[in-house]
DNA sequence: GTGAAAGCGCTAACAT
DNA sequence: ATGTTAGCGCTTTCAC
């Protein structure tokens, strides 16, 4: 052993994992590495991953082209023992062909035969929507992204929500990224009856609901108060200081890490779901006053 | 064919690499997924290595420890042809130890004995300092990370610069990330004699700072202009509109593949080295005057 | 316990 | 051209 260290021996990980079936590795689908949500989460996988001694395999995926189906694709042919897979916009259908190739477990989205660590979407769109009917908002836009399957419940929550208060829902769909909801939101303020809050999808798009806001010379939450989702952590900054919901997404990493370990000890049982609760977090986008500009 | 894809058949990449000399197989290091210029640095590098149908395999570093040590260890082991490494934090006396046990592309810093993209640090440095110079500023702090091997350049530029106008370099020492260069800030201007301009090592800094600016109540740029490094796509939005040196992250991790590529086809071939130059993206946080709160 | 041998699923260098 | 065989560097099983 010493002399092989001292003779520069390199053990071939890939021979290793050729040679053993369990070969004690982790895939991780990341939509975005863009989108820190997702960094958040994959923290959590490594801790875990870290924990149980894996390798993680990484394979990014894109918001545009084939949804990241070749990136799974590249997993299944890494054999990896079990994959964590975050941001999948792959349909269910689709899904469907990787039952059985691939011991998937999906965070913050249900897909059909696969294990989920669910954030519940609908509590947490509930408890935004919630949050600015309190403050007296009565026409509360919502930036929703294009509907694909299995992201429909921040929507609904919403939808629901403003329902219940005698609301009328307002949902305007919006491409992904900071700049189209900037886009979107500077077409709403054109219009006659702007709204008086503005409730996004995710924190990237509130940042461009406050680029847009703030180019327009309105200010928050004066003139219009803003929510995000995922507590990411631009959204916390002074200059920022967005109100939003928190998904904890490192924690959810840590579940799903959790539960890949079991799925590829345990390759047979049924697939389980671990819903998680997410929770407002009160900044001054929304705040009774206001210390922005 | 026809028929083993109806029987289910997956090509195993891991035998397929282990039983090939050539496995067209591409490592990245990045050191820390919450830096974006990392990340675009990663979307060069992706294209490139789609380009030329290599697979990517990431080992992501972090910013304590071993500073992303047993990162480029498990890319040895993972026997990847060639390497690219975006914010290389180890020693160059470490980085020794891998010399021919890794073929490794380095970005943004040169280190002896292995190929580089560089980026012009000195230059960038220079330009920005510069600007600030050319504004009327005298009193000009930089924020710079802690010393170490291979990243004293834009440091260096700073000085130089601030020397040749006649002025007293004003260097603070200022950990990684935001919510430090916040603290920095804060201390930097609770002292008698306040900086009119705050030069940060990179944007995150620099937004730490502006987050210091806005707590103190502080107008930007007309009570302290900033600056920042990389243009990262958080320095561009309309609240943010923050000057800063631009590396053509993106185009970097093009190059870096590039030379990637070259270095497995040719492995014995000398070092080499290629250089950009950066340039100045002048924006709100430096203007001439304010549109900013 | 220690040591030899048989694969893992491919690729590449053979032979036909 | 097509078919066959010998490894790639490990892990694991089996014999001792």
């Amino acid at each position: 052993m010493e002399t092989a260290k001292r003779m520069g021996y390199e053990p071939n990980a890939v021979a290793s994992r050729l040679a053993s079936k369990d070969n004690r590795t982790m895939g991780v689908f990341l939509l975005d590495l863009h989108n820190e949500a997702y960094i958040d989460m994959y923290d959590g996988i490594r801790e875990t991953a870290a924990h149980h001694a894996r390798e993680l395999v990484i394979a990014s995926g894109s918001i545009t082209g084939d949804l990241g189906r070749s990136a799974l694709d590249s997993l299944v042919r890494a054999r990896v023992d079990v994959a964590v897979a975050a941001g999948l916009l792959i349909p269910d259908a689709v899904m469907e062909e990787f039952r059985g190739r691939l011991k998937l477990v999906s965070i913050t989205r249900k897909v059909q035969g696969f294990d989920a660590v669910y954030s519940d979407d609908w509590h947490g769109a509930n408890l935004a929507t919630k949050h600015l009917i309190e403050l007296g908002h009565r026409r509360i836009a919502h930036l929703a992204p294009p509907p694909s399957d299995g992201y429909g419940e921040r929507l609904r929550g919403y939808v629901d929500t403003m329902r219940q208060a005698g609301l009328t829902p307002w949902p305007i769909t919006c491409d992904f990224g900071r700049a189209a909801a900037t886009a979107a939101t500077l077409a709403l303020m054109q219009s006659g009856d702007a709204p008086t809050a503005v409730f996004a999808n995710n924190d990237q798009s509130a940042l461009g609901v406050l680029d847009a806001l703030h180019t327009r010379g309105l200010r928050v939450p004066d003139d219009v108060a803003v929510v995000g989702y995922d507590n990411t952590s631009a959204s916390q900054p002074p200059i920022i200081n967005l109100t939003t919901v928190d998904i904890h997404a490192v924690e959810l990493g840590k579940l799903a890490g959790d539960l890949a370990i079991r799925r590829s000890e345990n390759p047979d049982s049924d697939p389980i779901v671990v819903t998680s609760k997410p929770t407002l977090i009160v900044r001054g986008s929304t705040g009774p006053t206001s210390s922005r500009c």
